[in-house]
DNA sequence: GGCAATTTGTTCGTATGTATT
DNA sequence: AAATACATACGAACAAATTGC
């Protein structure tokens, strides 16, 4: 079913992380690799473009195609360590809670974030991420009502994502956000752990349907001390 | 010198600026880019793929390529907004200081860092930020000795990067970054205004040469109220 | 619902340019 | 200087999604 150039790139990812190649050392030229899959150099192309894009090689015209040492990237090798991961990584007991569901008029804040009108309505869900006991995330989401008619505390307690594309056929087509840190609001002193902490990490995040229109703002407050966001660039545009 | 496909992403970026085309609507097709460009579609294919990558434009089978309201997403749509871009925007002065500037052998932890032996020498450089007369910025660096034989206070008050890219001919291929944020220590507060703050967000940087060595280790201390990070992304993992 | 036209996605092939060894 | 490896560019064909008739 999927294209061939990305069957490829998770076969290839799959050898790499076998550590069927070395780290520093490269993998097999285009050339090679063409007859190895037995597909064109505009397949293979797109493989490793791929590759080079999530991190896991460098490559250098004229020299060929290095492996990046992944493995000190821990996971995602850009964005947000997932509380999921993070709790995985941590090896303890996670969980989350659904503080709050209900389908509302938006407020004027929300009505701007998400760009609606009067007569369109919203779910609002706050759940707070527990792990090892301890309550370390705070999440509040807005949907849009008009593409998620119906949510319920279930769907909510697992991942409203997969419901979103899986169930109600959505493309999400591209995400926005930004990280910025503040002091302690009301909500978070009641729903979150601090452990004495009077500042959290504030991620907005604003997603996008396929065409364009915004289905979901959202913001999610984190613990200082069990935040960490990697970046991986190939472009850098260094500070001054 | 440069590649028709880069050259006519830049026009195409242009004309995206001058509001040509305006947001929500479309771009003309590949077909009729080809035509009014004179190329073939697989160089029109790789301009719109940078363009689509960067933020500009949203590309949908079967409809076309929808220009996103990239003003929104106010400058560099991925990555730190830097002490310039800081500057520029809030529209005040902004100077740069040189805190220390010193050739030396590496400590235990730079040298677990940078990966490098006991011959080698390190730059460390230290500079601070100051925006509107308060310093917000405390950037540490660490240079492999190896690639940067020469640092002068010139320099460092400049950009060390265009040094090394232009006079030293050095390419950087890549570079991770890991955003975390933490309690301030004794530098923060001999070198930072911190306004009765007592946390601060740091930016750990590794940046890398083209053939996979480490140029640099840096770290980059922010005041936390001045501190924002824009991410945009395409494929979304969603936290659990 | 079906069909044709349009638009982007995937794959193949070929040729030439540029950097490295 | 020659061989190797990646980069750019062109052309062609078919697939898949969308839109309008």
């Amino acid at each position: 079913m999927n294209a061939k150039y990305i069957s490829i790139y998770h076969k290839l990812i799959e050898q790499i992380e076998k550590g069927i190649y070395s780290v520093g050392s490269k993998i097999p030229s285009e050339k090679c690799l063409m007859e190895q899959f037995d597909v064109s150099r505009d397949t293979i192309r797109k493989s490793l473009q791929m590759l080079e894009q999530n991190g896991y090689i460098n490559k250098v015209k004229g020299k060929g195609s290095f492996i990046l040492d992944t493995a000190k990237f821990n996971f995602p090798v850009t964005g947000l360590i997932s509380f999921k991961e993070l709790s995985a990584q941590i090896g303890r007991t996670a969980e989350t809670i659904v503080e709050k569901l209900e389908l509302k008029k938006p407020s004027k804040f929300i009505k701007e974030q998400l760009l609606i009108d009067d007569e369109t309505s919203i779910w609002k869900v706050i759940r707070s991420r527990k792990i090892d006991g301890k309550k370390i995330i705070l999440d509040k989401e807005y949907y849009n009502g008009k593409y998620v008619e119906k949510l319920s505390r279930e769907i909510c307690e697992g991942s409203i994502f997969d419901y979103i594309e899986n169930t109600l056929s959505l493309n999400i087509g591209f995400a926005k956000k930004e990280i910025v840190v503040q002091t302690c609001n009301e909500d978070d002193r009641k729903y979150l752990d601090l452990d004495g902490y009077d500042m959290v990490v504030v991620v907005n995040t604003f997603v996008y349907l396929d065409d364009g229109s915004l289905l979901q703002y959202g913001q999610s407050r984190h613990r200082p001390d069990k935040f960490k966001f990697v970046d991986f660039a190939r472009r850098i545009q260094q500070n001054i």
